[in-house]
DNA sequence: TAGGTCGGATTGTCCGACAATCATGGTCGC
DNA sequence: GCGACCATGATTGTCGGACAATCCGACCTA
């Protein structure tokens, strides 16, 4: 669009272990290798591609980060199938090396959130709603413990997640998720009666799930996660400060 | 939380190049190396790390294709600050090999796409609006050329994402629209005036942002929405089917 | 100052090699 | 016959060295 007509487009050499890695790529991409294949092993890649092994080894670690091929037990490569964790994981790194604030955090997750839940409200199953109970009754054995409360707390949302039955929505929330419950800790800490809070929006929302009440539901999600940010407030922290000064991911 | 206490864990050695990209990574989201330095030159790490050269090279690759590192133009290394695009892009693919299906990927779109258009109401600049004019403007001189109408309409949405100012949101949107957006081309053209109607959806959410009306830009981004919904019924395609089928990405 | 030349540095690729580990098949004991 | 055990080959991870192509920077020349 902005760019003028040039007369020559830039020339770039493709490295061979890029295309190698791209060969594969394309494989799997095309469905004519599928998630637990084998891929050959290195030196049947060498015959095909007819290149060094170690250019057939550069290719194959492009891909292996990314988690379309894998290592199995016996070191053999296979093709992968990607789980949101560790595409989640790179974002929510990327996130922080571009230095989003705690404030696009939030909103963010308010309204992902608020789209979760709506879709739980209509799909939750008896079996689901169990499962929820029972992470809010250990979470009340918990509650004096806040890393505890943290970690149920992020189960707990993961559940609900699961419970929109909607994967592209999943894998949406999850960068924004892996950020923010690190400081969930903290920001349960920092509010009077922080655990009971929690505990209680939860059982709100589990409640809005039996009654199918999706605007029961909606309420308690912007009460929950507006405690949150108080809780935040509260520990003296700056919600337009980036996320990386928090999360300690060392 | 599963796991019983035992004795030991699973013992897993670590290769090489996994350290050598592991210890890289590390500076990098420590903070130590910030997006644009250099990182050493292949010689330098292999006498830092004390492995040979084509140790060190595996692990650059590991961190390649995330964008963590990347070769500038002398093809010398440097620490990347991985973009959205990309990140996208692996996700895209990722939700592609687990067969999610249209369904999905419409209800996070409509989900995702309401959030986002109510941002982007509070937020508008007159400069934002114009652009979007402009956009809409173009879209009408292409009126005859579904594939054209469908790369305005994307990069309508991409306009209309970056004036919500939420990057967490938009990298949370940017694999929907990767997936959807090839597919607009087939449902414009399936319904009878079709493009017509794109563009009055686009003049309508222009019109929301002027007068900051969040219920206005709600109910035409539904709308939007629903008619891209329609054509692709109408095209003859199933919302269930997974995704793809239809996306041709040779 | 613009352009050309040259040498050193760096990357991409290749070759060959070896220890450690894994898979496999055969052997042995019961 | 069946399971435990072992030898052998295959495979990976790592190493050392090598060379062409390219890039950078300094130097030279008109």
């Amino acid at each position: 669009m902005s760019e003028s007509a040039e007369k020559f487009g830039r020339i770039t050499p493709v490295p061979a272990y890029q295309m190698v890695a791209e060969a594969i790529e394309r494989e799997i991409l095309s469905g004519r290798l599928r998630p637990g294949d084998p891929i050959g092993t290195e030196a049947e890649l060498v015959r095909q591609f007819g290149v060094n092994r170690s250019t057939v080894r550069e290719g194959i670690r492009l891909l292996e980060q990314g988690g379309m091929v894998h290592r199995d037990s016996s070191r053999r490569l296979a093709v992968g199938l990607p789980h949101y964790d560790r595409l989640a994981t790179r974002a929510s790194r990327a996130l922080m090396l571009h230095q989003v604030s705690f404030r696009e955090l939030w909103e963010a997750t308010m309204a992902l959130s608020l789209a979760s839940i709506e879709l739980a409200v209509e799909r939750a199953t008896p079996e689901e709603i169990a499962g929820l109970d029972a992470n809010i009754a250990a979470t009340e054995e918990a509650m004096d413990d806040p890393a505890a409360v943290a970690a149920l707390d992020s189960e707990f949302h993961l559940l609900l997640e699961k419970t929109g039955r909607n994967r592209v929505l999943e894998l949406a929330r999850e960068p924004s998720n892996m950020l923010i419950y690190p400081t969930t800790n903290v920001a349960v800490r920092a509010t009077e009666h922080g655990a009971q809070r929690l505990i209680e929006a939860h059982r709100m929302l589990v409640e809005s799930l039996r009654r199918r009440d999706i605007e029961m539901a909606r309420l308690w999600t912007r009460r929950h996660l507006t405690d949150w940010r108080k809780g935040f407030e509260k520990a003296g922290m700056d919600l337009d400060q980036p996320v990386d000064l928090v999360t300690g991911m060392a």
